[in-house]
DNA sequence: CACTTGACCTGTCCGC
DNA sequence: TGCGGACAGGTCAAGT
């Protein structure tokens, strides 16, 4: 579920809340949540410091004092909500949208001293936390294959032409997914981007004009900066740091869209099946290129 | 090799 | 109202 803009709307919640925190105990379910905690969590976790909060593509890092980072994938439904003094203050015990926690998706949970808690919470178990020495999370596989940061002042166009054109061949829906091409965008993103830039997502990257590809990155920048600012997409499980919806979605063109008027030509948007991912497009905007 | 498909899980929604 | 099947925003292994 989340995508870039929920891991950076997660990540600035967090970067508020954490650094400085001392971890003082720690409690998960399942080995598949926190595959490796049992070897190292009693010496690099627990007593450590929350340093600061990274994101790279749709991955968080929490950095400890220690030397060791808490690296964490959300997959599709995870959540990273924290329960505390600083944001239930003041007599509003729950502007959150998620109830009391601990409940039965959590998974991991941080405690920090004074008593403050940090819930990872994922109700299809398909998301991990693992914790790794700093020096050593790039090289891990996951992160040694990622592509470039899309929002990056050094990312230009013209890189993004060049790695699109390495996939002549696959639809370019599939390689805008592709995390080792361009990380971070999901399929929200994808489907927004390239209706802004009027590619069918089932164009084979070959016949889509370099112009189009131009516009496609100028498009990508603008819906994942538009939806940092709105705090990102809340479909069903999606929620920030503090457990509140994002609200990007009231502002989406296509996605979730289908039977709607397209906003460009009043055209009625339809929702299909590209890269094996459900796809919203408006079909008189949006020709497959030949 | 490049590219596509199924599996991983749980919950929900839709049609019969 | 019950039940089976399809589907859900991500990624990887296995298949063509």
């Amino acid at each position: 579920m989340p995508e870039l803009p929920e891991v950076e709307t997660i990540r600035i919640g967090l970067a508020r809340l954490l650094p400085g925190r001392q971890v003082t105990g720690v409690t998960h379910d399942t080995v598949k949540s926190f595959p490796n905690a049992a070897a190292d969590v009693d010496r690099f976790l627990v007593g450590a410091k929350v340093e600061q909060v990274v994101r790279r593509a749709k991955v968080l890092l929490i950095e400890l004092s220690s030397k060791y980072s808490l690296v964490i994938h959300l997959k599709m439904t995870g959540q990273l909500v924290f329960r505390g003094e600083q944001n239930f203050g003041a007599g509003h015990p729950s502007r959150s949208l998620i109830g009391e926690l601990p409940d039965k998706s959590t998974r991991v949970t941080l405690e920090f001293s004074g008593g403050d808690r940090l819930f990872f919470n994922d109700q299809r178990k398909f998301g991990w936390m693992k914790l790794i020495p700093t020096a050593e999370v790039p090289n891990i596989d996951f992160m040694r294959r990622l592509g470039p940061e899309p929002l990056a002042a050094e990312f230009t166009s013209q890189d993004f032409i060049t790695r699109l054109r390495r996939r002549p061949g696959s639809n370019i829906k599939a390689v805008l997914l592709d995390q080792t091409v361009i990380a971070g965008v999901g399929n929200i993103y994808a489907d927004e981007s390239l209706w802004g830039a009027k590619i069918h997502p089932s164009s084979l990257v070959v016949h889509v004009s370099d112009n189009k590809l131009a516009t496609l990155y100028k498009e990508l920048k603008y819906v994942l900066e538009l939806s940092i600012a709105k705090g990102g997409s809340t479909d069903k499980n999606y929620v920030d740091s503090e457990g509140k919806k994002g609200s990007y979605l009231a502002f989406a063109r296509v996605f979730r869209r289908e039977g709607l008027a397209c906003p460009r030509c009043g055209t009625t948007i339809i929702k299909t099946r590209v890269a094996g991912r459900g796809t919203h497009l408006c079909p008189h905007c949006q020709r497959v290129a030949t």
